[in-house]
DNA sequence: ATATCACAGATCGTATACGATCGGTGATGG
DNA sequence: CCATCACCGATCGTATACGATCTGTGATAT
């Protein structure tokens, strides 16, 4: 009785099949999903595809219309914005949450990340920069104890799954900043800081990310009218 | 063409229709959902009752497992707890992020309310208290300009309401703390007080009826052990 | 040329059907 | 008497089928 054959769902497979080629592009934003097509591609029913669209649906990832059908949602510059500020309402606080639950050998693995990440930023790697960023971010807020705000903060972070490496690619320089903040989260964590404090400082890490995309943006408009 | 029928899909019947009596107590905590009873009951198929149950699932309102099949939430002192925290944060933002498109107008509102939960109050009306409570509290959020916070705060309600009157019926006494911080809120809001404060604010008056909620068990287990 | 309408193909929404899986009950063995 | 196992009914998960609805195209009228 080791390894159980784990039989997922239809519903399951369908739902992570679709995820994954949102996530890596395939399936970019607008794209129509349509029913039929899908559940052939995976030799199913349409019952247990469209499940799993409502299900993507219910994440953002995906918008649908009564009889008109689904697409890929897309991420116009509002969007993102609401993501982001959503983003880094939970994020903040679920660092926040995490910190007391969070170990100095915790402190040291984001650490290695975060020197991984200014690695990346040398050889210019911005795909593998925007993993590691996750991953050190994660290890901040996986130990959050509320599971709700936990789920939030994931929800969050597959939303901007959907536009890859925006972080990086969009506005340059700005990765460049963020890994000094990384630093300065830590430094926070390490010496115990007001919870408060660490959820306004992860906050605004995230909020500033945002106010250079939107100047940028802005700047660019501006340089080609 | 001035009134169109309605065809709302018969997913969006079960749907509205299982909440329902979820939130009017027909349907307590615990309460197995049977897709087949509903189906009958309501003269539909099983595919839209399943898919309703799968979306109430994703607000939290039921739970779901595979094979088994879906009952609705149970909600332990934790799992009050983590929803509570939850909404104190999203509420929070959400009502700080309102307050700039907050008119006079709506203050005014807002404050008749607050003054129709004292009359609440002194008749012994939790059950109205509950409704105005919400209404006071929609005033204060729903001006909030990203949708994403909104409706987060909209399903933390959600999940608050099979909980019904707990804050008033629980925890004796807070109710009247309640409405005092209400209006505190409310000059807040007239002075024009900064977004940070607004929100701390916000977020501390739903923190404190948590608080409440929970020395109030405390108290009750010691003397009844 | 533009607008309106009707029709056709594509796709969706849901009913029905059936095999798969779970939970409980009674028989069997210790 | 208690534990284990086999079976059965209840319920779920998904395939298939078909009527309902939408979108686009081409014909017709202004």
């Amino acid at each position: 009785m080791a390894s159980e054959t784990v039989v997922q769902s239809k519903t399951q497979l369908a739902y992570t099949w679709i995820k994954e080629r949102i996530s890596d592009g395939t399936y970019t934003p607008g794209y129509r999903l349509v029913l039929g097509q899908i559940a052939k591609a995976l030799d199913v029913s349409v019952v247990p595809v469209r499940e799993a669209i409502r299900l993507l649906e219910s994440e953002g990832l995906v918008t649908f219309e009564h009889n008109v059908g689904a697409q890929v949602a897309m991420h116009d510059e509002t969007e993102y914005l609401y993501t982001m500020q959503t983003l880094s309402l939970v994020e903040g606080a679920a660092t926040a949450l995490s910190a007391p639950h969070i170990s100095a050998a915790d402190i040291d693995r984001a650490r290695t990340i975060n020197e991984q990440m200014i690695e990346c930023l040398q050889h210019f790697d911005p795909h593998r920069f925007t993993e590691l960023n996750l991953e050190f971010h994660s290890v901040l807020f996986e130990n959050c104890p509320n599971p709700h705000i936990l789920d939030l903060v994931h929800r969050g972070w597959g939303r901007l799954t959907v536009l890859r490496d925006s972080t990086f690619s969009f506005v340059p320089g700005r990765a460049r900043e963020s890994v000094l903040e990384h630093e300065q989260i830590l430094s926070l964590l390490e010496q115990g800081a007001d919870s408060l404090a660490i959820e306004l400082e992860a906050r605004a890490h995230r909020t500033r990310t945002l106010d250079a995309f939107l100047d940028y943006q802005e700047r660019r408009h501006h340089e080609v009218p």
